[in-house]
RNA sequence: GCCCUCAUCGUCUAGUGGCCCAGGACGCCGCCCUUUCAAGGCGGUAGCACGGGUUCGAAUCCCGUUGGGGGCACCA
């Protein structure tokens, strides 16, 4: 196993590609890079990947920066920060690239390939065909350009390709794995026809140049990592250690993908109103235990506790279920002002509360958050459950189907009887609501609790599930609760 | 198809030869609490993929099988 506490110090890097949305993968190889980083005093970057011009998506970049910020996995160095091995965004250090190539052009150990895809892309079925390991056939090594236009499937604009000696090494030592034995790699592109480096060479020769001492990253790059090792070693660098991460997986085992699973999109939790030290929490628990057996834990304790030897081999299954347990927890620890502030915040995101909400507004969710704290599991589950305290008085509905259950004809003496009970009531406080309304229904017309506060519910809340009835009447109000009730009356004629 | 890699309850995991007829968590089931729904409390269900070795002794070591996953791009 590599030794990983007498390299000097630490420096550890993410390094996403702006494509599209921040994938989840990108949080969980940060958060883990970062508890190393944090526990052995050393620096943390972030590098943009940017190399792929087709894929490049423009809004990515600033994604990746917030949703990282707002998981609080913050970077010592980065394209926004800047840092003493700037730029830290690939497509700016096209130059740096270029001298790498040459030398490894000079020394025999790259060359260039003017095939075009087409004819790759057919030579690679042909093998797979004949069930022959798929790979460069060499045909444009040690031919001048001349010599290969000659040839069919000639492209005008050559790509750069290393030379894989016969004996490349193929056996290298993971951090995480011990020894790890990886495919034989063939004559790899590491310049494309466009000039812009591939991951290979870039990722290479910036994590040397920015003194990158550990490369943690997903267990997908394991069979890329032979064609690394030989780039430092043709460059005459020193290579770091390498620890590769287990994949996050999709409830079927594959690799997780936003195809199969909302939760690969970082976006996802925000707009689920997951909180970020939840998801925090819950991806340190993904391949990783804490020493002490705890689940709940900080990313300070984590940072603490940090240990290489609790990273598992094995890609875990991203469980939603208990990541909504976990969020729970979370959101039932906040003190209530703290909470309030994210759910108001929620709101008004989701277009529920205004961009700006009045004063009055926020005192309204603060006083209701103690009620739905304990029946909310992320952010989002407050949009249904509060709607009755916010809508315009105007667009209140009540469920039809719940209405159908619960308001029917046998309903209108309880409302009645409810109504009246309450007109006369001076105080209008979920105690005096509570005794008024058990005094009226139970007690006087001798009905269960769950039939009389079950039809007073659906007409005050609209719905069957709801918050506590007698706080939800106090936080209505007496005015919207009566108004409520009368209409439901309408609806038990019906 | 080729190469590599992994393997404990449905899921996340503890376990590094005896402390394990396998412990915790989520989920699920039951009970309690209760104005709905939750939350909470208590109890329960469920697993070492299979077959060979090694050893006094194996979830733990070795081999094979099976199964899963990843890679095989002018994507990262």
């Amino acid at each position: 196993m590599a030794d990983t506490g007498s390299l000097g110090p630490v420096r550890v890097r993410v390094a996403p590609s702006p494509t599209g949305d921040p994938h989840v993968g990108t949080a969980y190889m940060s958060l883990f890079n970062l508890a190393f980083a944090r526990q052995q005093g050393g620096q943390f970057l972030l590098r943009i990947e940017d190399t792929d011009r087709a894929r490049y998506v423009e809004s990515s970049e600033q994604q990746i920066f917030d949703t990282l910020h707002w998981l609080g996995l913050d970077w010592d160095e980065g394209p926004d920060k800047g840092g003493p091995f700037a730029p830290y965004r690939q497509s700016e250090r096209s130059d740096t690239y270029v001298r790498y190539v040459d030398q490894l052009l000079a020394d025999g150990h790259a060359y260039h390939c003017w095939c075009s895809t087409e004819r790759l892309a057919q030579m690679r079925e042909e093998q797979q065909k004949a069930k022959l390991p798929t790979g460069y056939d060499r045909l444009c090594l040690g031919k001048t350009r001349e010599e290969r236009a000659a040839l069919p499937g000639f492209s005008d604009r050559p790509v750069v390709r290393m030379l894989i000696p016969d004996d490349a090494p193929l056996v290298f030592d993971d951090v995480i794995r011990g020894e790890v034995k990886a495919p034989r790699p063939d004559d790899q592109v590491i310049v494309k026809a466009d000039g812009f480096p591939t991951y290979h060479l870039a990722n290479v020769v910036d994590d040397h140049l920015m003194g990158i001492t550990h490369v943690v990253r997903g267990e997908e790059w394991i069979s890329s990592t032979p064609k690394h090792v030989l780039l430092y070693g043709w460059l005459g660098w020193d290579r770091p250690a390498f620890a590769h991460m287990p994949l996050l997986r999709n409830p079927d085992k594959s690799k997780i993908s936003k195809r199969k699973n909302p939760a690969a999109r970082l976006l996802w939790f925000q707009e689920e109103g997951y909180l970020p030290e939840a998801l925090r929490n819950f991806l340190a628990l993904m391949g990783y235990s804490q020493s002490n057996g705890e689940e709940i834990f900080t990313f300070e304790d984590m940072v603490r506790d940090f240990d290489w030897a609790r990273v598992n081999a094995v890609g875990p299954v991203f469980d939603l279920e208990k990541l909504a347990w976990l969020n729970g927890h979370y959101i039932r620890e906040l003190p209530v002002a703290d909470l309030a502030g994210r759910i108001t915040a929620h709101l008004s995101h989701k277009g529920l509360l205004p961009a700006d909400p009045t004063p009055e507004q926020r005192r309204l969710v603060e006083a209701a958050t103690p009620l739905v704290n304990e029946r909310i599991a992320v952010l989002r589950d407050t949009e249904s459950m509060l709607a009755f305290l916010l809508v315009d008085e105007a667009d209140f509905r009540v469920d039809q189907d719940d209405a159908a259950k619960v308001l029917g004809p046998e309903a209108r003496p309880v409302l009645e009887a409810a109504i009246a009970a309450l007109d006369t009531l001076e105080s209008w406080d979920h105690e005096s609501i509570e005794a008024t309304l058990r005094a009226a229904l139970i007690d006087s017309l001798g009905l269960k609790p769950k039939v009389a506060f079950g039809a007073v519910r659906v007409a005050v809340t609209g719905k069957r599930v709801s918050p506590p009835l007698f706080e939800s009447m106090e936080l209505l109000g007496r005015a919207k609760s009566l108004d409520r009730l009368r209409a439901a009356l309408a609806i038990s004629d019906e």
